[in-house]
DNA sequence: ATGATCCGTTCAGATTTCTGAACATAGGTC
DNA sequence: GACCTATGTTCAGAAATCTGAACGGATCAT
């Protein structure tokens, strides 16, 4: 790579103000320095980004390609720096988040004394609900949430990638088929969570797509951990994310079946939101913090 | 900011090779231009990334959350190098690539031969298919898909975001009710697309979450073109893309309805995927950057 | 213990980058 | 058309960064 990354914010700004002289300004930084920098940065690309004389300014078609990557570039750097920032103060005060049943039973609560004992000055407010994405426009600041997200003004980041698996008790075993065909496999499942309900849930079989049919005689709640005691309980075959059956799965309650089927659907997938690419309050960092902790090992 | 962008690569290279030594070796660089680096960084973050000394080497806690950042960083800024890279070189040679139906002929189609125009020399061999994500693997160079997409290692680009709006004719108009309730939608929609015939859609009408039932007394087609077809031609309400109804919005041949209503959905975002974070070859770049361009305005 | 070895740091000279002032050029004004 | 103004470029001195060699400390084998 023959080109500066400290460069590319500058291009940025360039492109952005619509101007050297401008960009100079927004950035606080001598002209000079702006337009040698962007010298340097077509030398280094080996193209021309602006077509520029002393009156007129043009973005080129590679200048437009690479803005688009600059704007990647200089949105996590902005975020990285927004999350270093005021590191040292020690954080305080009240928190409040959003998180859904299953997963503060499952994985935060038996963390919650050690951040605690950790971040003793902070306030936890903890709410435990299924419609953290509601609440996060004013109501909490941070929000964990369950399945895929639609792009919005808040920064996400996954915390479990919510592999999903099929899972039955041990008792019940023997009345599976040797050889799932797509046809017999719904035929086990009593219940499931809602939030897999569908009539056509999208799984790959070896590679290959396909679909199952999840809605028409099966049960439904929206709690997993229901699910999973109803299956431990003998209620035949259901389909459960791996991060809740972790335990069950090494201590012989639960045995993994079907496995050539996997799931097309980033339904249970979790991921934590915040508002804000410009300032991360220390408190709300050391929680994202304890959050990606709690969760590196599910 | 207080740091420099261009010590984020060193930094994450030292994380990476556990060694400023090791770093530098694979760097290219002398290790006191890392060491260097590395001090710089700590001293502009205000805080201590590495506890080193002459013969350990330990990532603090607040290297660990830096070094996520860096990680996004230098993955976005390969990309930027990727796409840039042997820009000069004249694009040529066969292009395979997937497409899904309604795509290539609501938004493709009349671009192609601007395309084929500009770059004389590039063969294109075009796959008008509903499964690019499968084709991806082996045998196309960039595949336009439809939907939510799973994490995955080829690199994904939204092309349309893919907003979803009611729509019917001018002549089923009057048979709507002024105040549309949750209960009574569905009622009208005779046929609708696949993708959306779920027992339980999730919308948000005024923010507030709710769902609604496009599976039971509803035909289903995997095509949207059919569905705008059919309602244009008076077959009640439906639902279909934005950017498959902007011409009909505006002839009048369609009209929206049920605004408050929106879909909580990413069932008919565009993207755009590609292997290789690494090298992209001349002709799968201009070719993106045609889809980026044709796609801008929709 | 002791020396060999490996690693990160420091240092001083070489190189690059930054900067403010001077300069050049295009467009508008009267 | 001469002048004015706003804008990007150039330049030379100042500041910073880079670099290879020397240095100092920690571990390991003997």
């Amino acid at each position: 790579m023959k080109w500066k990354i400290d460069d590319v914010p500058i291009f940025a700004a360039v492109v952005e103000k619509n101007g050297i002289t401008a960009a100079a300004e927004h950035l606080g930084m001598p002209k000079s320095t702006v337009s040698t920098a962007i010298t340097r940065l077509e030398t280094g690309l080996g193209l021309r980004l602006i077509d520029r004389n002393s009156r007129n300014l043009r973005v080129t078609s590679e200048g437009e390609t690479f803005y688009r990557h600059a704007q990647r570039i200089v949105e996590q750097v902005t975020e990285a720096n927004a999350m270093m920032a005021g590191h040292t103060a020690v954080p305080s005060g009240r928190l409040s988040v959003a998180v859904p049943p299953a997963f503060s039973q499952e994985i935060m609560a038996r963390h919650l004394s050690g951040f605690r004992a950790r971040w003793p000055e902070i306030e936890l407010d903890l709410n435990i609900t299924t419609h953290g994405l509601e609440l996060i426009r004013d109501q909490v600041d941070v929000a964990v949430v369950v399945g895929p997200l639609e792009d919005s003004d808040y920064i996400a980041r996954t915390l479990v990638s919510g592999r999903l698996l099929w899972v039955t008790s041990p008792a019940y075993l023997p009345r599976l088929d040797a050889e799932p065909q797509l046809e017999n496999l719904s035929r086990h499942v009593q219940l499931c969570e809602k939030r897999y309900g569908l009539a056509r849930v999208p799984v790959r079989i070896d590679g290959r797509a396909g679909h199952i049919d999840l809605l028409h005689g099966v049960s439904h709640v929206n709690d997993p951990l229901v699910v999973r005691r109803a299956v431990v309980a003998g209620a035949g075959v259901s389909v459960l994310p791996a991060h809740y059956c972790r335990e069950q799965l090494r201590d012989g309650s639960l045995v993994e079946v079907f496995q050539p089927v996997e799931f097309d659907l980033a339904a249970s997938k979790l991921t934590v939101i915040y508002p804000s690419r410009r300032l991360v309050s220390p408190r709300v960092r050391v929680f994202l913090e304890f959050l990606s902790e709690i969760c590196a090992g599910v």
